[in-house]
RNA sequence: GUGGGUGUAGCUCAGCUGGUAGAGCGCUGCGUUGUGGUCGCAGAUGCCGCGGGUUCAAGUCCCGUCACUCACCCCA
């Protein structure tokens, strides 16, 4: 029987490695959480128009990485390609920006572009992100990059950098187009570019190619063609940027592939993701709401890439981010402790100790090295021996050790809790017995 | 949508100008009567991506096809 394979692009996490992706998921939406902003659920599929309203349909994005499907009742559906559209549309249809502002809100979830998949490109991505709505106060866009910068260093992370522009505003950014598209337009560029240079000129600027770029070094920057308000706005922003401590870097020619924003983006870049390299970005979207029919309120968010921090963190050699996902493994020996490990199992899940026991009435020796496989710091060891004196073998993994302790709970679960809590604060040498005369750079090849 | 690369054991890969399919790791068992990780010994596992062609003979050469992968455009 032939076998069914995923969508092409679409990535399956498989144990270990998805261990790594959740944790990297929660520590990235735990600093969203531990800031004030609330939690909001969202569908995956909306209706065509709201992105094609919202994203843009100027934007590669809209015009042909969308999934989009008419359903039975003949209407347009489209996979969400991003979260900020969405996240306006209920904010609007639940009446939120109505109440106390700004808004709050975290999101996580996939996210679908029909891209030709890549290293760290993939045609279903999950991200966790943050919308403030309701506020224009820099201070706040200094805090929104601060929370995302934050969020990457909570991992570990140090090898990326932060790229901050500003787009300007309704006001001033028309002028600025147009004087980008007269200069565009003594350029040498091919068919297609020059269409994107009528239809949205600042993404030529972002442009890759050394044909193209090489005729832009003289092009004029978004940056040098600010308004006041835009001028000031920006300065204050970089100004809270340098007061948090935030390290960044001016990228007068960095646009986003989304047509909202306005004012403050910027983007997270890691080196060691092959061409793939933004970790995260966000920006300001000063008229999103109203264009969706909303009130007229401004808003600031960024969306953080959970797959391809989790490529970063790899890079770093910062995995694996966990060792075992359990706490204890309980080995039963011979077939009538089997229910009393059973028993002791449910009674240490109870009270929030991670635990599995070994079952197929396996030899203590195959048990031994199931336990052993499921890195689990402790283990129990309990048999007929065990039974008749009331008592379990508790057995340190790393350290080898293993002490009787009597079969109570009252007296067995603080004194395994207070083992964990000391093997987590201190954990043992993997191997004690040996000083590991291996040289670093071998082990760094192993790893990787 | 465009271009390059790769498909051989569970994983990473070797296999020369065609001649009966290999290594390391992992896995299973034994060395221990109730003890893993280290060490030693033994063992299992392959439609060599799929289809066709050339040949006495194809993992190897040719054609096609599918999948994966990297890159361009663009993006998380």
């Amino acid at each position: 029987m032939a076998i069914i394979n995923a969508p092409k692009g679409v990535p399956d996490y498989v144990p270990p490695r998805s261990r790594d992706f959740l944790s990297v998921q929660e520590r990235l939406s735990s600093t969203a959480r531990l800031s004030g902003y609330e939690y909001i659920e969202l569908p995956v599929f909306e209706s065509t128009e709201l992105f094609e309203r919202g994203v843009g349909t100027s934007t590669d994005v809209v015009q042909k990485e969308m999934y989009t499907f008419t359903d039975r009742g003949d209407r347009s559906i489209t996979l969400r390609p991003e979260g900020t559209a969405g996240v306006m549309r209920a904010v609007i249809e639940n009446r939120l920006d109505k109440g106390p502002l700004p808004v709050k809100l975290w999101y996580r979830g996939p996210f679908f572009r029909a891209e030709r998949p890549q290293h760290g490109r993939y045609r279903q991505l999950q991200q966790v992100g943050v919308e403030a709505i309701g506020s224009s106060d820099p201070i706040i866009d200094a805090e929104v990059i601060a929370l995302a910068d934050q969020a990457y260093r909570s991992l570990g992370l140090k090898e990326f950098h932060l790229d901050v522009t500003s787009l300007g505003c309704l006001h001033c950014r028309p002028a600025y187009r147009l004087k980008l598209q007269e200069f565009l337009a003594t350029c040498d560029l091919d068919q297609q570019t020059k269409e994107r240079a009528s239809v949205n000129p600042l993404r030529v600027l972002d442009d890759k190619r050394e044909s193209v770029s090489t005729q832009l070094v003289d092009a004029p920057l978004m940056i040098d063609s600010l308004c006041d308000q835009c001028q000031d706005h920006y300065d204050q922003v970089r100004e809270f940027l340098r007061l948090f401590g935030v390290k960044w870097n001016e990228a007068p020619r960095m646009v986003r592939g989304l047509d909202y924003y306005t004012r403050t983006t910027f983007e997270f870049v890691h080196p060691g993701l092959g061409a793939q390299s933004g970790i995260g970005g966000g920006g300001r979207y000063d008229g999103l709401m109203a264009e969706l029919g909303g009130s007229e309120l401004s808003g600031i968010g960024f969306g953080l890439g959970v797959d391809r921090t989790l490529l970063a963190c790899e890079a770093e050699g910062l995995t694996p981010l966990s060792e075992s996902i359990l706490d204890v493994f309980i080995v039963p020996v011979g077939v009538e402790s089997r229910v009393p490990c059973v028993s002791l199992l449910f009674a240490l899940r109870a009270v929030g100790i991670a635990a599995d026991v070994c079952v197929d009435n396996r030899s203590i020796k195959s048990a031994m090295k199931a336990a052993n496989n499921t890195n689990a710091p402790l283990v129990i060891i309990l048999g007929p021996d065990e039974l008749s004196s009331k008592t379990v073998v508790v057995k340190n993994m790393a350290s080898g050790e293993q002490q009787s302790l009597t079969n109570e709970k009252a007296s067995l679960i603080p004194a395994l809790q207070q083992a964990l809590l000391t093997l987590q604060a201190d954990p043992a040498k993997p191997e004690p017995e040996k000083p590991e005369p291996e040289k670093p750079e071998t082990k760094k090849e192993a790893q990787s």
